[in-house]
DNA sequence: CTTCACAGGGAATAATTATTCCCCCACTGA
DNA sequence: TCAGTGGGGGAATAATTATTCCCTGTGAAG
C-alpha cells in the first residue's frame, strides 16, 4: 500500500500476525467476505463508517498477502468477488477472538475511552 | 496517548478490541507481562526492537484501559512491577490466537511482504 | 445524448502513531 | 563529586496509514 522504511521485526508470530491484520478495516472486511459479503459494492455498503477508496486498497493487500482472493466474472455488467483463501480461512479464528472480547468488553471499553464515541 | 480528533465506530466488537490491542507493542507487552517480564527495564530488554519510551507509552495506555495495573514497590531502590488484570487476562485467548496464526504461517507471511525482512 | 451502476486508481492532504533526543528525580557505590 | 541504576516525561520529528477529491472506462436504461 504504502512503501516502508523501517524493517520490520517478524521474529515472534504476535507481530506477524499484527502485521496481516493490522488496517483499519482489515478484520471487517475478513469477516464479511466470511459472512457472505464478497461484492466491493457490498462491503462499500456493510462497512459504511469507510471510504470507498480504503476498503479497495485493504482488499488489495489482503489479496497481496495471499488472504483472499479475486474472483472477475466475465460477464458484463462487471462482477467481482472475493473469497477467503486457506491461509485467510485460518485467520478466523483470530478475528472470532477479537470479535469475541470485544463484545464482551463493550461497556468497560465505552467507559474508559476519553471520548471515541460516535 | 494522542488526541483523537475523528470518532471511530465503535459499534462491532472487532473494532473495540483492536483499539485496545493495536499498537505496534502492545501485544507483545501483554504476552511479556503474562510470561513473567513484570518491570519496565526486563521490557525493555526483552522488546529491544522499540525504544523503551514507546514501551513506556504504551504502557500508560494498558494501563489506562484497565488491561494492566502498575504495582510500585515503596522501597528503595525503585521497583515496578505491571500485572495484567482480569480484563487483561481475557485479552489472553486473543493474544494466543494471533501467535498461533503468525507462528504457522510465517513462511507464508515472509514469502509474499515486500522486503520489511530484518 | 445523458445518467446511472459497477470497479477502480493517482495525487494530495490529513490524521495517527512511532521514534529520537535530551531532560528530570532519588539513591548507591566509589 | 562523579558515574550508574531504575523509573519516567516533553517536545520535535519522522514514518505510517487513512481519507478526500476527482478521474478513467464499459455497458445499460431512459
Amino acid at each position: 500500500m504504502y512503501e516502508r522504511k523501517i524493517p520490520e521485526d517478524l521474529e515472534c508470530g504476535i507481530n506477524i500476525a499484527m502485521k496481516v491484520l493490522s488496517g483499519k478495516w482489515k478484520p471487517c472486511i475478513i469477516d464479511g467476505i466470511n459472512r457472505g459479503i464478497r461484492r466491493p459494492s457490498e462491503l462499500h455498503m456493510h462497512i459504511d463508517a469507510a471510504a470507498p477508496r480504503v476498503i479497495n486498497m485493504q482488499l488489495r493487500e489482503l489479496e497481496e498477502y495471499g488472504i483472499i482472493c479475486k474472483k472477475v466474472y466475465p460477464g458484463l455488467p462487471l462482477k467481482v468477488e472475493y473469497y477467503l483463501t486457506e491461509i485467510g480461512e485460518g485467520t478466523l479464528p483470530v478475528i472470532r477472538a477479537l470479535d469475541q472480547w470485544g463484545n464482551e468488553n463493550r461497556e468497560h471499553v465505552m467507559k474508559v475511552v476519553p471520548q471515541g464515541q460516535e
